[in-house]
DNA sequence: TCGCGAATTCACGAACTCTTCAATTACAGC
DNA sequence: GCTGTAATTGAAGAGTTCGTGAATTCGCGA
């Protein structure tokens, strides 16, 4: 591999880190959905939501396949959806981890104010 | 909730999205370690890596303890192991596909020229 | 208290990402 | 061939992130 994993890995994530893009990765962990769909799903401008998918296919997680006059998109492998579960975990574990540390800045404050 | 989840989740992966952060990690799924150790793992300058720490500090999946002179990092919750290796399979079956396409490029241009 | 090494913070220019609007391509129906 | 709709692309400005070097903080030991 001519990148090296570690930044393979990054513009991977990086990839995944925009609102618009989760959501429309996990829109489609139910089955293929045209652009039409994600786009009033999605509450966003045509040309935005374009634009993300766009960034979606290059990196190869989707596909896109023409049919008529809509494309229709749907994930290029499988597992997405275990991923995402994995990020809620861990995102659910450092909420409570903050809201743990807002109880003891509250506290602290109530002690020394 | 006051931020959508959608958002919480893309500022998550966001975070992740960089290469040193990466490789932070990474070697502390292996257990806590200083920051000189991590200095010598990752060769970046101490300004950035400090930096990126910094962003991992901020968004809770990690602390930092000091230890005399040296400050120690460990991972906050358990569980970026499961996560990183999802994200491996993925690219691992992303690569693949594009791999798949390319060679798939290489037959059509044979073919066509 | 002074100096030293460890780590962090600050400041700034370069590079990148995001959003929006206009222009363009692709197709279906007439 | 036109017209209209679906979707994409291009370009530009605003806002962010990155990396570097200088300055700063923190704690240890002489």
């Amino acid at each position: 591999m001519q990148v090296p994993l570690y930044q393979a890995k990054a513009e991977f994530f990086r990839m995944l880190g925009h609102p618009v893009r989760i959501r429309v990765l996990e829109l489609l962990q139910d089955g293929p959905m045209p652009v039409r769909d994600l786009l009033v799903a999605i509450e966003v401008e045509p040309s935005n939501l374009s634009q993300q998918l766009a960034v979606l296919r290059r990196s190869g997680i989707v596909t896109a396949t023409r049919d008529g006059s809509t494309v229709v998109y749907a994930l290029a492998g499988g597992d997405v959806a275990e991923l995402m579960r994995a990020a809620r975990r861990i995102l659910t574990e450092m909420l409570a981890g903050q809201e743990g540390l807002l109880a003891q800045l509250r506290d602290a404050e109530a002690g020394s104010g």
